[in-house]
DNA sequence: CAGGATCCAAGATGATACTG
DNA sequence: CAGTATCATCTTGGATCCTG
């Protein structure tokens, strides 16, 4: 039986270090929260993340799909396409929203001119 | 009484969303996963993560010192400098850690050849 | 609406050399 | 050891225009 765990991704060449670099992307994280809520159209994201590019995020998208994180579904039409996450995509949606609540309980904390002590 | 929680990352001049951009940076997550277990010296941290330069090592530490996640400590003697995460720091290093977590559990399914119905 | 293609500026990053 | 200064580069990101 093979090591279940052989990713690292502090190795440069570990397929899960490529994942988070995208993951941790400028819009990779938001993205990602941004679709957490459950399928939604393009503009519909794009308005959510506030400063996004329609390129940007078109690019985002894609990668996150690439690493199959994303799903695009396009209803047929044409005129209208969703995008949700996949399982995994809702994993690592789920750890980025973890990560951002925990930017919020300790800002209060970054935020205090340093030190209640002086 | 002021609203406990004014932060939202999806708004681009918000404080928090800053924060995620350093923490999400390149090397912002993976710093921070680098100092978790403990306190350690700038070369181990450069070693430790595979690809970064001095350079940009300075600058992430620098920027989450910045930030108020990690602190510099500088032993008298001036040849041995130590970084070490701050409560908050360590607070948003875990999560970061759990995202890794979560990640190293996906990738199997990640890299599994799309679908096994096919 | 949902993007793709192009052009361009700005910032990120790396290699190298140098300092206290 | 613990960085900093400089330079060249590569990528990122945005604005704009265009298409189905």
């Amino acid at each position: 039986m093979v090591d279940p765990r052989p990713f690292d991704v502090f190795a440069t060449d570990c397929p899960s270090r490529s994942v988070l670099d995208h993951v941790t992307s400028r819009w990779g994280a938001l993205t990602l929260a941004a679709l957490r809520p459950g399928p939604r159209r393009f503009n519909d994201v794009a308005r959510a993340i506030g400063g996004i590019s329609d390129r940007m995020l078109s690019q985002t998208l894609k990668t996150l799909e690439g690493d199959g994180l994303v799903v695009r579904d396009e209803q047929p039409g044409g005129q209208r396409v969703e995008y949700a996450l996949t399982p995994e995509g809702e994993r690592i949606a789920d750890a980025t929203r973890h990560l951002i609540d925990a930017l919020y309980e300790v800002m209060p904390t970054l935020l205090a001119p340093r030190s209640a002590g002086a």
